[in-house]
DNA sequence: CGTCGGTTTGATCTAGTTCAACCGCCGTGG
DNA sequence: CCACGGCGGTTGAACTAGATCAAACCGACG
């Protein structure tokens, strides 16, 4: 692995890390931090596709189909490490069972995206807001970023307005029932979560259900 | 490859191929005819993920991590190339290129479920279904099922209104604005698509644009 | 000849959008 | 030191895209 390590790359919140129509030349993994995958159209309209945290593997589709179709921006500050892309090959070559986790978190990702057009498709608003809140925390509880102290979820009402195809003001009286029934509690840019069964009995929504992860 | 090749598997329309919550032992490759991928809710409500062709692989999720978290069902008479899913692994060991090329078309499928979701979450009803009519014709050119004469997309209108996220009624209201545009022509459970790049225009979008393909 | 799945149409209703303010906080520049 | 502007969040009122309800049509098929 180490041979096809490059190096390490801090970026701070709001920084954009892939975007949208490059080639670019790397591949990272996420180390620390948040961030999250999104589209835009030319007028202007945007669309989060997936957040990504530790252990997520970030501009595969760009490595392996050359452009980028999607952009990638941190909402906190992220430490990232770097691959070099065209490595990617040799990589298979040399570590089938390497080659075998970045399929396996490939696998894993178009997961996460079947449940959430399962959610913009079919559940409402206030189903999606509950989903996806309780997804972030049991992703964050998976990689055990949640500890004695509670989480708090670095997002703003417009990441989770984009995310749930929802106008934003919808969103905030959406966001603010869910907090009256105490299942969560907003603060300045970052969401609390009180209740996660509770979100998850809100949403209709089962939990994630994933089996043992390969470590990149 | 032949040794990883179990058999062939011919199914009629409308045939369950894989089922949410098992744990299939096969992976399949779809050789001929049209399938679609789809999540239910417990209380019946359904979306559909995406749709299959042939080159396409179906089963993978199950294979890589476990359960299948979805369901294909057939919407035309099916033929499939059937593998043994436990045989994965060693096709990453011994032929690390097919092992990649499994990892393109796992990017891939990433890259058109990006692209529902932003329909889902950004597009009006209007532009959803006429990207989706777009979307699968130039599916269905690129692996040449469209020649002299025109292609006849095997869909209901219940299929269109599972995958846009819209009601039955609505998702017939805005077909027949299409058709009134002369951007497609409706028959009984089948779409013809009168003008690709109207369509494209309608929906604001640009186009799939993929690089070189592997043959599984 | 009845029935069933797929499609069509009109009327009514509602979830979510848009518009328009306003508040509190913080960083900037005079 | 204070005024100003911008961003994130909040709230109410008016509006509309799309849902729901209800009914009918049509061809295939037993």
């Amino acid at each position: 692995m180490s041979g096809f390590k490059v190096g390490e790359l801090v970026v701070d919140s709001g920084s954009l890390i892939l975007s949208e129509g490059s080639h670019s030349a790397q591949l990272f993994t996420v180390l620390s931090g948040w961030a999250f995958r999104y589209k835009t159209m030319e007028d202007g309209r945007r669309q989060i596709l997936n957040y990504m945290l530790p252990g997520d593997l970030l501009g595969l589709q760009g490595s392996v189909m050359g452009e980028m179709q999607h952009s990638v921006e941190a909402m906190s500050p992220v430490v990232l490490c770097v691959f070099q892309r065209d490595k990617l090959p040799d990589l298979f070559r040399n570590h089938p069972d390497l080659g075998y986790d970045v399929t396996w978190l490939a696998s894993r990702e178009e997961r996460m995206l079947d449940e959430n057009l399962l959610s913009l498709g079919r559940r409402s608003a206030l189903e999606r807001a509950a989903y996806l809140i309780a997804f972030l925390h049991q992703r964050a509880t998976a990689i055990g970023m949640v500890g004695r102290k509670p989480l708090m979820i670095p997002i703003t009402q417009q990441h989770v307005a984009d995310t749930l195809g929802l106008s934003i003001v919808h969103t905030n009286k959406t966001l603010r029932r869910l907090a009256q029934k105490k299942l969560l509690r907003w603060h300045d840019r970052a969401c609390e979560v009180l209740d996660e069964g509770g979100l998850m009995a809100a949403a209709g929504w089962e939990g994630i259900g994933e089996g043992t992860r390969p470590l990149i």
